[in-house]
RNA sequence: UGGGGCGUCGACAAGCGGCAAGUCAGGAGAUUUUGGAUCUCCCAUUCGGAGGUUCGAAUCCUCCCGCCCCAGCCA
């Protein structure tokens, strides 16, 4: 793992295993799994999860296995898994080798079921799915048991052994475990542990028309795995006395299930159908869409695997349901690119500003720190010219209360350069847009200071319009107007909270020109703006694309906002 | 009318019978060639509610209220 995180915080789970430990319960030996299903891709949820089993394991000194989930043929494919495989690789964890799928189980597994048939303790049954659901009654009624419940044993054998063999349709058959049917937890009336399936499995292809249920497959492979610690979302908790009961049945080594509860963000949505239905739709450009939770999406945005990390760090792990604030995670990514970024000037809506007192085709080369956190990380040239880009909010001809930037009459500094004066405003006669300014410069205060030491209250960014790089800039908002779009009391769809304005491509921004050389991927602090990534996809040798990862904390922002509120 | 789980600051979250950590958000100030960063201070006399046990309760007991999950041959 690269990177620093901070110390991991208490939580109920530690505490089970530090017992656990003390108790001498597998000879202090702390084996944990991360399980995906390949169906889809990772996000920050499961980023909440790889956290935790692989941190723990670390922490333990102990091992953590990535095994998919690999039950359900039909909706699986190894497109998942390389990309889950890259994901969490990039996240900084390394499972040693240790790349194991439930399909690898499969013969077990099949063996397993035999042995539960033989104990009486599951049967074939003939009913379909709808007379399955009949039978397993309701929430406040008990089922009713499959009139093939109790079938002699050597009859379920054959029949179980015909069902491998391709012998019945797709639905017609199941294997069943006999548990009870009048159990509250409808888990344990009688679930379906084995179903026909004549489909190719990404990895075992035509091997098999038959695989096991979740339930059943997921606890054997834990324990042929040798987990000591299943670590697993609320919403399993009541699969656990089933988990118990496969192993208790088969006496075989017995991993103990833990719950925590899985994560929510704010403005965004965390489960893989609500994203698929984004992908599908068309609200966003695929699953790498800067906008989306997923990692792919976050990764392309400019996260770094640190922020990440830090962020499920400082969450926390509890059992109640809960909505994070992403201004959390926000927070993280600030936090690590405020350190590491070298910062640039780009101007997003460029204003022509022309020095009149500089002198006609002169270029000077300023030095510019490129990280003030990071003395390190050196200096660099700006040209600087007679004429100039900054930036369209950098200006106002009718200054409100408490604007420090420039205004006719005023004079501000330009970062690294010069002092300069606005002493006339060029406006489109049509339209009445300021078009162009004309400023002054003191020849005196090179670099930015004044030799008499008058003060400016404000520095604003700029670029050399002669020697600028134009490029796009991809702004990005929350992808939902409602903190908890995922709310189940709001009844309308979740896709009526999107935010029309998630994203904003400025496609004529003006940069200096260090920037000709930045590599797609590499995280930049624009000066004043914000965090920007270089776009890994649409960026080329004749277009720049960036991505702002975060805005930079606002507090003129803040000040206009409010004054507005209170008008 | 079943089973399981959860309720501590606006958002997360410690706390495990001895008198409410921390982080984010928010507010005030200092500082500043990024209205950034940094620094300082403020922000729960109270832990869903009501009783009870105890010298002492967020922590133990009882009842009540609220929220989440479960009726896939999904995971």
């Amino acid at each position: 793992m690269t990177g620093s995180s901070p110390v991991p915080s208490a939580n109920f789970i530690r505490d089970i295993i530090t017992e656990d430990i003390k108790a001498d319960k597998n000879s202090g030996r702390v084996h944990t799994r991360f399980p995906p299903e390949p169906n889809g891709y990772l996000h920050i949820g499961h980023a909440k999860s790889i956290c935790l089993n692989f941190g723990i394991a670390a922490d333990y000194n102990g091992r953590c296995n990535l095994r998919f989930d690999d039950t359900n043929p039909t909706k699986e494919e190894a497109k998942y898994v390389e990309s889950i495989i890259e994901d969490v690789r990039w996240l900084g964890f390394d499972w040693g080798g240790r790349e194991y799928y439930a399909s690898d189980y499969f013969d077990l597994l099949y063996g397993y079921a035999v042995q539960l048939i033989k104990k009486g303790k599951a049967y074939v049954c003939d009913l379909g799915a709808v007379e399955i659901r009949d039978h397993r009654g309701t929430l406040t009624e008990p089922g009713r048991e499959s009139p093939y419940r109790n079938r002699p044993v050597e009859e379920n054998l054959g029949l179980f052994d015909r069902m491998r063999a391709g012998e019945f349709e797709d639905g017609s058959r199941t294997l069943r475990a006999k548990i009870d049917m009048a159990s509250g937890n409808i888990n344990m009336r009688d679930p379906v542990i084995y179903r026909i399936q004549k489909a190719a499995h990404h990895r075992t292809a035509d091997k098999w028309c038959i695989y096991p249920m979740y339930d059943f497959a997921h606890c054997i492979s834990d324990s042929i795995e040798g987990i000591t610690h299943s670590i697993c979302t609320m919403e399993f908790e009541d699969h656990r006395p089933l988990y118990d009961w496969f192993l208790d049945e088969l006496e075989i080594f017995h991993p103990r299930q833990i719950e925590f509860a899985r994560l929510n963000l704010s403005y965004t949505v965390l489960s893989k159908r609500k994203l698929l239905q984004l992908v599908e739709g068309g609200y966003v450009a695929g699953w790498d869409d800067p906008r989306m939770p997923t990692i792919s999406g976050l990764r392309r945005l400019g996260y770094t695997p640190e922020s990440i990390r830090n962020f499920c760090e400082r969450i926390g792990v509890a059992k109640r349901t809960s909505l994070v604030d992403v201004a959390l995670f926000e927070y993280c990514i600030r936090e690590d690119l405020n350190k590491r970024s070298p910062r640039v000037m780009v101007v997003l809506r460029p204003l022509k500003v022309v020095i009149i007192n500089y002198p006609e085709g002169r270029t000077e080369e300023l030095d510019a720190v490129n990280n003030p956190e990071d003395r390190d990380m050196g200096t660099r040239k700006v040209p600087f010219s007679k004429v100039l880009y900054i930036e369209k909010d950098d200006f106002r001809e009718d200054p409100p209360k408490k604007f420090y930037r420039l205004t006719p009459g005023r004079e501000v500094r330009l970062r690294y350069a010069y002092y300069i004066k606005c002493v006339d405003v060029i406006k489109d006669e049509e339209t009445g847009e300021v078009t162009e300014l004309h400023c002054t410069y003191d020849h005196e205060t090179k670099g930015g200071d004044s030799p008499d030491g008058r003060k400016v209250k404000a520095t604003l960014h700029w670029v050399s319009a002669a020697d600028a790089i134009g490029c796009e800039v991809r702004l990005y908002e929350h992808l939902f107007l409602k903190p908890n779009p995922d709310d189940p009391k709001d009844e309308a769809d979740f896709k009526e909270h999107i935010n029309p304005n998630s994203l904003e491509t400025l496609a004529s921004c003006m940069a200096e020109p260090s920037l000709a050389i930045a590599s797609p991927g590499s995280r930049f602090q624009f000066e004043r703006q914000g965090y920007f990534c270089v776009d890994t996809v649409d960026t080329s040798q004749k277009r720049l694309v960036f991505n702002r990862t975060a805005t930079l904390r606002d507090t003129w922002a803040r000040i206009e906002k409010a004054a507005r509120g209170t008008k």
